[in-house]
RNA sequence: GGGCGCUUAGCUCAGCUGGUUCAGAGCGUCUGCCUUACAAGCAGAGGGUCGGGGGUUCGAAUCCCUCAGCGCCCACCA
């Protein structure tokens, strides 16, 4: 008490402990024969920095690993960080762009310069950031998904996947993002809600065509005022016309039945188009007539294919008209639409114009419409590992929790599409594919492997290229899916793809929980789980555990652009990385969204605060050689019940993934039972000493309460710790056992529930009466009480006695625990009539309470069915309903 | 369009296979207190017909149906 400040000062403990656990290498794991507890960290992006996503899910990381460690496990885990392909080189560029460099002035090993002086600059901040929330994560394993071993992991992988065939080269449909002019995967792709128009185009028939005879019944025929047919196709990108093929309607429409088998032209372009008929087409959209562009849409390009039409790509990589579309050239795809419209409507072609609300797919990355297109690119085939990963997930030998998410997962796999993996970017994992012309065919061929020498040999192996020279080969120029190095993470981490086998793969892998958000379940999850039976033949973890995503208080989802995302490094500055920890764990329930609100972080740091307080209470006590009070051996048996009580609990919910309940039943053993009732059950008077016996078990308390709460808030449990335990250097609480829960005494811990409640009714009428604390009362009691806690009710209710079997006393203020009635005679005149008021409010309730018992015991049937126990139950309520009338009834009578 | 989930106190949430730990917790609110660990605190108090309606049952926050509102995921209709 002499030497510490009444509050407690985080940022003077915090820097000190994080580097006394670096200094003594505790957070270093190696393998032994303890059982393994591994977590690999989801790798943030190696240039991003903290945000609050990251604070939640590297908190509860590190509850876990630090809960492990202390249950005697060798607890691991691994950080690093991802090279983030698209994200990191759009940030390159754009700060290229910001000096006045394109890209494209750039040879790749140039640009690949810039982006690793980048990734040096400004990777490692967020790891950097980590240690400041008390992350324990082994840095002597920091991995990067591009190092060396991770790059190496990578190629052996493409280059076995090809090789078993499940990797493979086709054009094929995909999202193009026009602005980084690189194919994307549709899960990078968002859709938005965009006010857009319905165009709707006339399609002559072609010169020709015999002029449709009178409609027959619903069909419907347009007709110019020349006498001219023509079809209506209604459309949202007329710009795609030039790239038209075919015409299409549902050959079960009776609108269009006129068309069947005609000829058709494409407005402005002049194109003369068949009319082909599928059930695709919906009857009921625009007019039942759909264009057919098979190069620029998914649909369409399914038509295509089944009709065998041509296929025009009328885009150039970066979305301007294509020279091959013969109009518009160089003009950009939006312009070009109001060029056309425009153009279109001149020439007496545009039928009408309506407003329309449609979803545009657009770039996560870059924000632009993506583009649907037709081009080479890789594919991982993902029949063979959806087949392989289902099992695992749906019989819990892979765990989600929450547990909804086995849904979304099976959902997924069933559904599954082949994955595109090459990217056309340059940072990133290289394809170790390489091109060359073979000399007696004159075709182009592929040979995939591990390095340049390889495939050389590989390609002078063929037959008839055994001139092929090293310079012949081109490698392909495109990088792999980010994904395609983050799949394979729990095993890289440990290098089981380049040695297979080893004594780190075979002892930390499979991990134990995996940590992340749903967000990235088919991503990164699903895929992991893929790579893992793949090649380790086993799970990679044996837990998910998915996080929700923070949101501010208003249930907005934090974001840069709406502002309303603290800065973690802040938060923490100001309430200290416990307080922040504990705020974020409160509103963390598992699998909700939390609402995070800054006052939850308050919280946390009063907490830490009442932590130190109740230390400097005990810290202060003069022990000396005295008579352990009959209280205080009571208070000592009664909180180690509690406490194992407690432990139980906390066990149960943390093996069921209530992190928050778990810490919130921590928190009021703390606060409630130790603080509030314990410390002052325990308290010697002022002045006195407290004997040795009490002190110790109270030391001892406050050591489980400390390694209870550890994993939860590292820092200032340490800082106590040394002071509760003396150890030598290099020892910490980070190492100590998880308390163990004894038997709990149920009668005791029930005692002194009772004793509370007395307790409580005491205090309540000193409230009402405005009676101080200090001045001694008298309690009667109607009845007895439990003889082993009237000493410990007579100290921490202030009363000089407690009579049983006490008589009515008109001049007391009376109040009920259970059936037991207790007053408290009061020396000033009570106030006759608000007690009477009081009384006869709870008769009337305690009637009407007796009613509804007595009313369902008459019940035969409820006699009859419901189970015996249930039926006693009620049958003791009514017994005690009854005594407390009477008690309320006589106290009534003796006030009037 | 398909799927999943949610609605309980002012706020954030617990309430497992229907019945004494069923109406709970934390925070906030209100009323007293600077009581020598802590005002970032102590003591006490108030607060919900469990989204609406219907059904099953002796008995429903809990099971079923239905309506309303909210959220998420997947697909994407030109």
């Amino acid at each position: 008490m002499k030497d510490l400040a009444t509050v407690y000062s985080p940022a003077e403990v915090e820097d000190k402990w994080y580097q006394y656990w670096v200094d003594h290498k505790l957070f270093h794991s190696v393998p032994d024969q303890r059982e393994p507890y591994t977590i690999v960290i989801p790798p943030p992006n190696v240039t991003g920095v903290l945000h609050m996503g990251h604070m939640l899910n590297n908190t509860i990381q590190d509850i876990l690993v630090r809960r492990a460690r202390m249950q005697g496990k060798n607890a691991l885990w691994v950080p690093g960080t991802d090279h983030a392909s698209i994200s990191t080189e759009t940030k390159v560029i754009a700060k290229l762009a910001a000096e006045g460099i394109k890209k494209t002035d750039l040879s790749r090993e140039q640009f690949l310069d810039h982006a690793w002086e980048w990734t040096r600059k400004h990777g490692g901040i967020i790891l950097s950031q980590l240690r400041k929330l008390g992350a324990s994560c082994d840095w002597d394993r920091t991995a990067f998904t591009m190092d060396d071993k991770r790059n190496l992991s990578v190629t052996k992988v493409f280059c076995d996947l090809y090789d078993k065939g499940l990797i493979y080269r086709g054009l094929r449909m995909v999202n193009w993002d026009p602005k980084n002019l690189t194919a994307i995967s549709d899960d990078e792709v968002f859709f938005e809600q965009e006010q857009s128009k319905l165009y709707y185009l006339r399609y002559y028939l072609a010169d020709g065509e015999p002029a449709p005879g009178a409609p027959a019944e619903g069909e419907v025929m347009h007709v110019d005022d020349k006498g001219r047919y023509y079809a209506v196709v209604a459309t949202t990108r007329p710009e795609t016309i030039m790239g038209d093929t075919a015409m299409c309607i549902n050959p079960k429409d009776p609108k269009n039945r006129w068309l069947s088998g005609r000829k058709v032209v494409v407005p402005l372009v002049n194109r003369v188009i068949p009319v082909i008929e599928d059930r695709y087409v919906d009857i009921e959209f625009g007019t039942g007539c759909l264009k057919v562009t098979p190069a620029h849409d998914k649909n369409d390009n399914m038509l295509g294919k089944a009709h065998n039409l041509e296929v025009i790509d009328i885009f150039n990589d970066d979305a301007t008209i294509a020279e091959c579309a013969g109009m518009y050239v160089g003009m950009d795809r939006f312009d070009c639409r109001k060029a056309i419209a425009q153009d279109l409507q001149a020439a007496g072609l545009m039928e009408r114009v309506e407003d329309y609300t449609n979803n545009v797919g657009m770039s996560e990355r870059t924000k632009v419409a993506i583009e649907p297109r037709l081009s080479m690119q890789w594919f991982v085939k993902m029949d063979h590992f959806a087949h392989e990963s289902l099992a695992p997930v749906m019989d819990d030998i892979i765990k989600f929790v929450p547990e909804k998410y086995k849904t979304t997962y099976r959902n997924w796999l069933e559904n599954i599409q082949d994955w595109c993996i090459s990217r056309q970017l340059w940072w990133g994992h290289r394809i170790p594919a390489y091109y060359f012309t073979d000399p007696v065919t004159g075709e182009e061929r592929i040979v995939v492997a591990e390095t340049p020498e390889a495939a050389l040999a590989k390609a002078q192996a063929i037959e008839g290229c055994a001139s092929v020279k090293a310079d012949d080969l081109r490698r392909d120029e495109d990088a792999l899916d980010t994904w395609f190095s983050s799949w394979l993470w729990p095993i890289t981490l440990f290098d089981g793809i380049n040695s297979p086998d080893n004594e780190e793969i075979n002892y930390y892998y499979p991990t134990a929980t995996l940590v992340t958000g749903p967000d990235i379940i088919f991503f990164w999850v699903a895929r992991m789980i893929m790579a893992g039976y793949e090649y380790v033949g086993r799970e990679p973890f044996k837990n998910v555990y998915f996080t929700g995503i923070v949101r501010d208080k208003l249930g907005r989802k934090m974001s840069k652009s709406l502002g309303n995302s603290p800065d973690p490094l802040e938060l923490i500055a100001k309430y200290g990385a416990d307080g922040v920890r504990m705020g974020m764990m409160l509103a963390a329930p598992a699998g909700n969204d939390i609402m995070f609100d800054e006052r939850l972080c308050e919280q946390g740091r009063n907490f830490c605060n009442k932590i130190w307080n109740a230390f400097r209470l005990m810290q202060g006590w003069e022990v000396a050689d005295v008579a352990q009070p009959e209280t205080s051996r009571l208070a000592v048996e009664w909180m180690n019940s509690k406490l194992s009580a407690t432990i139980d609990e906390v066990n149960d919910l943390m093996d069921k993934f209530r992190i928050n309940e778990a810490l919130m039943a921590v928190y009021r053993l703390f606060w409630d039972e130790f603080s509030s009732w314990y410390l002052e059950m325990v308290k010697p008077p002022y002045g006195s000493p407290i004997d040795s016996a009490t002190y110790q078990a109270t030391s001892n308390f406050f050591d489980s309460l400390l390694r209870l709460l550890h994993p939860f808030m590292p820092f200032i449990t340490e800082e106590l710790w040394q002071h509760i335990d003396t150890r030598a250097d290099g020892e910490s609480i980070m190492y100590a056992s998880m308390p163990v829960a004894q038997a709990a005494d149920a009668q005791l811990l029930a005692d002194i529930e009772l004793a509370k409640e007395v307790i409580a009714g005491v205090r309540a009428v000193r409230a009402k009466k405005n009676i101080p604390a200090r001045e001694v009362l008298t309690l009667n009691v109607l009845g007895s009480l439990p003889e082993r806690i009237k000493a410990l009710v007579a100290k921490l209710a202030n009363v000089d006695s407690i009579n049983e079997n006490a008589g009515k006393d008109a001049a007391a203020m009376s109040f009920m625990v259970g059936t037991l009635e207790f007053n408290v005679p009061l020396a000033s005149s009570i106030d006759v009539n608000a007690e009477i008021e009081r009384l006869e409010k709870d008769i009337k309730y305690l009637e009407g309470f007796k009613a509804s018992i007595e009313k369902k015991l008459a019940n035969e049937r409820f006699v009859a069915n419901a189970p015996a126990a249930v039926v006693e139950g009620e049958r003791k309520k009514l017994a005690d309903t009854l005594v407390k009338l009477e008690a309320n009834r006589a106290t009534l009578a003796a006030l009037k």
